[in-house]
DNA sequence: TTAGGGTTAG
């Protein structure tokens, strides 16, 4: 059904194109024939205008080109601001950019107002700030916003805090698109109680707040801290006061987003049930969004539903798909998340770098190799292989599942690497025992002049735990602590108590416990009660037993780890009594799961539990893993005895 | 005949 849906679409799709360049064709072919444009550049000038507004603008760039090679009329101070509104990169803005110059023509204010534009909208602030610049000294508003626009776009909110106070100092009066282009540039960079301050300035100044403004302000409310909700609904109230909120939909949209993410569910809903007819599928993708941040699957699956029964008037989307997705992903599900992917592909949909980031992160915590690879082919396919979001999920899912060759290959090729992209790398070689090339990338990273996190520094200090680098270990630890300022937390704590104590330290270890600034969690006791278990200390584990005991609440997870302790030991009668005392306080132990991956699909069991329709598949290959390992064996045994 | 702001998925 979908297929043939699919199929229906893609011909019609394919039938319009034809029709299109059919159509383009006639027209260059009557323009170049019947009337020769010698002496004019109009009719070009009519054709180019006709494609942008009918949101052509590949044709429009080609028909630019056509322009430029075939005819002997030049592009006008007409002709440039159209190509470059048609123009999709910098590369091909930059290119129109140098042909004005060329032309003598990059002074005129209409072509140097759309140059400024143009690079304004591909984010290229630094290029837009020295057209600017170049602007008659008397800049109007409107210039003034779009320079703001380029750093918001560039996600610069630094440069773009700096343009306004510029055009301030100039004597310009920033409007209500200036303040809603400011607030917008913190909210992008997740400078988010920023953006809410910046809210209360606009309003204190004596710009009223508009529909734009209050969409931005609503969409940072969850993530500003505070009092998340109570600042959203005055706001609320605030767009209700100054009727910008019934029949305007970015702000339906946002106020269902911002009461989802903040848990308010009814309250998002009736948002999403009051706007009646006038919704899109960003209302309905808000909705989606609030689902899967409440955690509601099949609520979201009902959504998806809905959509697709609407049929084309909102029908769902790739961020619909997405989002669908990453909800999934997030309750756990993530057999559901990567089924949901393969469904989106069914229908025909292309993945963006976001689903594709989201599904490597499924198959990461899945470990499922092979459906990792197989989604980094889809990322290859769909020419999104370069994209650092994407080659950061690569080098994350290789990583995790054991290739640390594929992943330092990705991380090699990658253009720009952000920290996630280092941390991901000296994770991966940290965790599979590569302590000499995990360091060797901490120099990397401080040689690059990245500044590391509390994160980089869990992998190095895990790597370090796991080969016994204790010199090294309490060397980073005072490091990043002296140098670079971070406060160390629990993780970092437990990593080098683990380090510690692996090491036979088991004093330093406790003593290091002792002068924490936190009181030690599960984590950190574990980790000095396996070292116990490792070197075989009794008293040791015996006084930090005591302190668990005492210290921490009755909780399943502490005691399972002393009864497994004592029963380390020998001490099976202590391992019993905690065990008793356990099941005296009604504490129930979650089973821990397992999967396996069969022709990429992924099984979870728990122990002694097996999924019945697919137990056959599963129990074979199985049987064919032990006879894997027993040829392995075999092979080894055969060695061995060469040898000897 | 021409430039500026906004909502949803990681």
């Amino acid at each position: 059904m979908h297929l043939l849906r699919a199929l229906r679409a893609s011909s019609s799709a394919l039938r319009r194109s034809h029709r299109l360049i059919s159509a383009f064709a006639f027209a260059v072919d009557q323009q170049i024939r019947c009337h020769p444009p010698i002496d004019s550049a109009v009719p070009w000038n009519k054709l180019l205008r006709d494609h942008i507004a009918g949101s052509r603008p590949g044709l429009a760039l080609a028909l630019y080109r056509l322009m430029r090679a075939l005819s002997p009329v030049l592009p006008n101070s007409y002709t440039l601001p159209l190509a470059l509104r048609a123009a999709p990169s910098w590369r091909l803005a930059s290119a129109v950019h140098a042909h004005a110059i060329h032309l003598g023509l990059h002074s005129h204010p209409d072509v140097a107002g759309q140059v400024l534009a143009a690079y304004a909208r591909l984010g290229r602030a630094v290029e837009a700030r020295r057209v600017f610049d170049a602007l008659p000294v008397r800049r109007s508003t409107l210039s003034w916003n779009t320079l703001i626009s380029a750093c918001s776009i560039g996600c610069d909110h630094d440069a773009a805090w700096a343009a306004f106070a510029r055009m301030v100092a100039a004597g310009a009066c920033p409007d209500a698109v200036t303040w809603t282009t400011l607030l917008s540039a913190h909210a992008r960079c997740g400078r988010h109680p920023e953006a809410l301050r910046l809210f209360g300035d606009m309003h204190r100044s004596g710009c009223e707040g508009n529909a734009e403004a209050v969409a931005v302000a609503l969409s940072a409310c969850p993530y500003a801290g505070g009092p998340a909700l109570a600042r959203g609904r005055s706001i609320h109230a605030y767009g209700f006061v100054k009727g910008v909120v019934h029949g305007y939909l970015f702000v339906t949209n946002s106020l269902v987003c911002m009461y989802g993410k903040l848990g308010e569910m009814e309250a998002a809903e009736k948002v999403f049930w009051d706007a009646g007819t006038k919704k899109n599928a960003v209302t309905w993708n808000a909705l989606i969004t609030s689902y899967a941040a409440a955690g509601l699957c099949g609520e979201m699956l009902g959504v998806l539903a809905r959509m697709e029964q609407f049929g084309g008037i909102v029908a769902p989307n790739v961020v619909s798909w997405s989002a669908v997705i990453g909800g999934f992903a997030s309750s756990g599900d993530m057999e559901q998340a990567l089924q949901l992917f393969r469904q989106m592909q069914q229908q025909w949909l292309l993945p963006n770098v976001v689903t594709l980031a989201t599904v490597l992160s499924a198959c990461t915590e899945l470990l499922a190799l092979r459906l990792g690879q197989e989604v980094h082919g889809h990322t290859i396919k769909a020419a999104l292989d370069r994209h650092s979001l994407v080659q950061n999920g690569l080098v994350n899912m290789y990583g995790k599942c054991g290739r640390v060759t594929a992943a330092r290959k990705v991380f090699d090729r990658m253009k720009s690497r952000d920290l996630i992209s280092w941390n991901s790398m000296i994770g991966s070689y940290g965790t599979h025992g590569l302590c000499d090339e995990a360091l060797a990338m901490f120099q990397d990273l401080t040689g690059a002049l990245v500044e590391p996190d509390g994160v980089t520094f869990v992998a190095v200090l895990s790597a370090c735990s796991h080969t016994g680098r204790v010199t090294e270990g309490r060397h980073l630890f005072n490091q990043m602590v002296r140098e670079h300022k971070i406060s160390p937390t629990m993780e970092h704590y437990t990593c080098m108590v683990d380090l510690l104590g692996r090491a036979g330290l088991l004093k330093d270890a406790s003593e290091l416990i002792e002068t924490m600034p936190m009181r030690p969690d599960l984590c950190v006791w574990g980790a000095l009660l396996n070292s116990c278990r490792i070197h075989g200390d009794a008293a040791v584990a015996e006084a930090a037993i005591a302190k668990v005991l005492q210290a921490e609440t009755v909780t399943t997870g502490n005691h399972t780890l002393i009864t497994n302790l004592y029963a380390a030991f020998g001490m099976w009668d202590d391992s019993k009594r905690v065990r008793v005392m356990t099941k005296e306080a009604g504490l129930k132990k979650n089973p821990g799961q397992s999967w396996i991956q069969v022709r990429n699909k992924v099984f979870a069991f728990t122990a002694g539990s097996m999924p019945s329709s697919e137990a056959e598949e599963i129990l074979r290959v199985l049987d064919d893993l032990y006879a894997e390992m027993e040829d392995e064996k075999r092979a080894m045994y055969d060695a061995i005895a060469n040898i000897v």
